[in-house]
RNA sequence: GCCCGGGUGGUGUAGCCCGGCCUAUCAUGCGGGCCUGUCGAGCCCGCGACUCGGGUUCAAAUCCCGACCCGGGCGCCA
């Protein structure tokens, strides 16, 4: 019984050995009598060594006419070989074409020819053969792993909230509405009300890990219709006290990923240090003032822009706080301090320029509650079913919104938030 | 949505400013041939493209207009 290895465990106790290998044909190269087959698998390459004389004629037929990107499967004896890429190498006694793949392909995945992102998206299967590719996906997997276990470990529980709502939740962002049998609804925009609903559930300390949905017609790199959010809410807690959790998340998850995906990081090429904490916090006066000074003004209560978000980059290109921001700013539920009504309990975790969280302690104040949704233009009637919850014993609480493509764009430094989405969802693209 | 840049074989490009020697460059790929140690294998032969629609002109890949698509910046985005 030959039994299933992958290619990168192949080692010294394997020589003389017989096993079998399961992958994709990466590269072939046909000298005459002597033909190398590189197989892939998805942990690593390993080269299958095709000598004229030593193999049965049928096996070297095949393998000299294979096409790149063919799935087979190979039974063979393992050689140490130093002229063998890896140090070892396999006279196959099997040559099983399992899958011939059409030629030429979409794609050039040993990428001696670039292809452009477009291209890629179009063909993410075969874009996602490249080992550097896949190595973004392994690591958001770790990433995504090591957020679960901080947070249960922390006391919160994963839940899962309805993203099919039946009014636009909060109002600001753009929804898409969708036909729900005789109904108007909506794809959800963020989990926000019902992390709350179940602060008054007595849950305490809740997580989900979802898809949010919003329908700007924004065309960025760091924008996408269809994200994935990581939410917390927790109860008895203040806005200071879910940034330290948020603070020592990203550096446990940074530290994670560090130890598992070393072959990953090494893949892409990328060495990560794990960020110091606490991270730096500034308040939005002071971020104000820091692109005034670089030329940049905004009026005092108005988002900070893009432009001045670069400049203020330049002095802070780490993870830091943007603390502290004007109440009109943000969105009714945050909590304004008692002292300073202007100004509320909130904070965005921003990394260089790019914003990867916000959040803020909650109102948990009934009638004050409805007095935000009021000043902001909305009516509280729609919001019925979250507003109850707060009439029947809500604790105070807080808690934020991390965006997990923008976490693995930052870590990874990727050009283009849908290097690091499998399938992403712009203004343009519904397909694949 | 606005501004700027772009769309040439399967992939990535040169050519476009200054229209005609473009029968369109180069690489990779693909097909065929030679080759027993490659590791971006090598060498020889061949295959394959001007986004679409309209206009200007004797003549358009090249200039003009429109559509569609792509990239970047900004806006929008709690």
């Amino acid at each position: 019984m030959t039994i299933r290895k992958y290619t990168a465990e192949i080692g010294e106790e394997d020589v003389g050995k017989k096993v079998k290998l399961y992958g994709w044909v990466h590269e072939v190269r046909d000298h005459g009598g002597l033909v190398f087959v590189i197989l892939r698998d998805r942990e690593g390459l390993i080269q299958i060594t095709i000598p004229k004389k030593k193999v049965d004629p049928e096996t070297f037929k095949k393998a000299k006419k294979v096409h790149r990107e063919s799935v087979v499967e190979v039974v063979g004896i393992v050689k140490a070989e130093p002229k063998a890429p890896g140090g070892y190498e396999i006279i196959p006694e099997k040559f099983i074409v399992l899958n011939e793949a059409e030629a030429p392909l979409p794609l050039d995945v040993v990428e001696k020819v670039p292809a452009e992102l477009d291209t890629r998206l179009d063909h993410r299967y075969l874009d996602l053969r490249k080992p550097r590719i896949q190595a973004i996906f392994r690591i958001r997997h770790c990433m995504l792993q090591s957020v679960r276990n901080f947070l249960c470990k922390e006391g919160f529980i994963e839940v899962n909230t309805p993203k099919i709502v039946s009014t636009a939740t909060e109002g600001g962002t753009e929804l898409f509405p969708i036909s729900y049998f005789e109904k108007e609804a909506f794809l959800n925009q963020s989990p926000q009300l019902y992390k709350q609903v179940l602060m008054s559930a007595g849950l305490e300390r809740v997580f989900e890990i979802g898809p949010i949905f919003r329908a700007e017609e924004h065309n960025t790199v760091r924008h996408l219709n269809e994200a994935i959010s990581i939410d917390i809410e927790a109860s008895f807690l203040d806005h200071e006290g879910v940034m330290k959790i948020l603070e020592n998340l990203i550096s446990k998850v940074y530290e994670d990923v560090i130890v598992k995906c070393e072959k990953y990081l090494d893949w892409i090429g990328l060495k990560l240090e794990v960020p110091e904490t606490p991270f730096e916090r500034i308040s939005y006066d002071e971020a104000l003032e820091i692109a005034e000074k670089k030329g940049e003004e905004i009026p005092w209560g108005e988002d900070i822009s893009t432009t001045a978000l670069k400049l203020i980059a330049e002095e802070m290109p780490d993870h830091y706080f943007i603390v502290d921001w004007p109440t009109k700013s943000k969105p009714f539920y945050a909590m304004p301090y008692d002292d300073k009504p202007e100004i509320c309990k909130s904070f965005d975790l921003m990394k260089g320029y790019l914003e990867l969280a916000s959040g803020a302690q909650r109102i948990h104040i009934h009638d004050l509650l409805v007095k935000r949704i009021k000043e902001c233009g909305m009516s509280p009637e729609s919001f019925e079913f979250y507003l109850e919850a707060f009439r029947y014993g809500m604790p105070p609480h807080a808690g934020w919104g991390l965006g997990a493509d923008r976490l693995i764009m930052s870590m990874l430094n990727l050009k283009n938030i849908r290097e690091g989405v499998i399938f992403p969802r712009d203004r343009n693209r519904l397909v694949p």
